[in-house]
DNA sequence: AGTTTAGTGGGTGAAAGTGGGTAATTATCC
DNA sequence: GGATAATTACCCACTTTCACCCACTAAACT
């Protein structure tokens, strides 16, 4: 049975810049990944951790895209030069580079976030301020989308 | 013979915040499941109690929507990060996470009642509350749902 | 009444999270 | 190109948390 990322996290980085990651997503990571991920820039001011073999299935969608439109070639852009591959220490943990961390707003304290095939990293009152920002239209806004889903 | 969780049962959470699953669920329980449940934030305020494959379903159709769109990707965050995957232990008792004890207003004395393939887990006084509040209209808009289903 | 099953409580050792030191590798400068 | 600085990778150590186990009581069944 394959796992998948769910749940969040309170979790630190420390003074060298390492984040831990959770003994669950650690478990649920498939082994073919060989402990490694890779850390990007997200769409939010936040982070996303692909596992490896995710992150090629990424890649293979953004080759779909134009190298003649320059839309296209910027999107791209703007999320692979970002990305860095990352495999975790003995401990559990992954290096988090510098402008990463400045990106999404992060000194501190993290909040780590499961999201099925991937996971964000976020300052955890960047996520507030979002949130409470669309959370007055959100319920009806989200209504649509949970009309086509079945729970 | 497979499935179907009925009834309604009375119980306590431990102060290590555990909670009995009725034997007759986990007798319920697909042995597929491997003894385990997803736990997360139910759309009223009170917990659901997922069979692992049952919320496979939702995280697959969760997974057809876009991580480029905004709205897309703040739902599938909203419902995910408080879903909690969990195995019960050899007393038939599943772990709940702090955060969702707080969501669903429970402390000790919980109601746990079958919905057919998933659980819901409440404050029995909450309930009580909400059933009260729409119980006036209640038979009025019920009736509403005979264009959807017969008996 | 005795036996089994279910529900609840609690102790303990292993695992997880965090911090920091040192060697190895890479980068920088002269 | 070689010495030195800086960064990174790899260990070791400490604290806290949690999964696992054992035990007790109540209820159901025989």
């Amino acid at each position: 049975m394959n796992l998948s990322f769910t749940g969040e996290y309170n979790y630190s980085i420390d003074q060298k810049g390492r984040l831990n990651i959770p003994a669950k997503f650690r478990k649920a990571l498939d082994p073919k990944n060989s402990n490694t991920f890779v850390a990007t820039r997200g769409f939010d001011p936040s982070l996303i951790l692909y596992p490896i073999i995710e992150w090629q299935k990424v890649e293979q969608q953004l080759l779909l895209l134009s190298s003649i439109k320059n839309k296209d070639r910027s999107f791209v852009r703007s999320i692979v030069r970002y990305a860095t591959i990352t495999k975790y220490d003995s401990q559990g943990r992954i290096q988090i580079p510098e402008n990463l961390l400045e990106y999404s707003n992060i000194n501190k304290e993290v909040l780590v976030i499961g999201m099925i095939n991937k996971i964000e990293i976020w300052n955890k009152s960047n996520l507030d301020k979002i949130e409470k920002k669309s959370s007055n239209d959100l319920d009806d806004s989200f209504e649509d989308l949970a009309n086509e889903i079945k729970f």
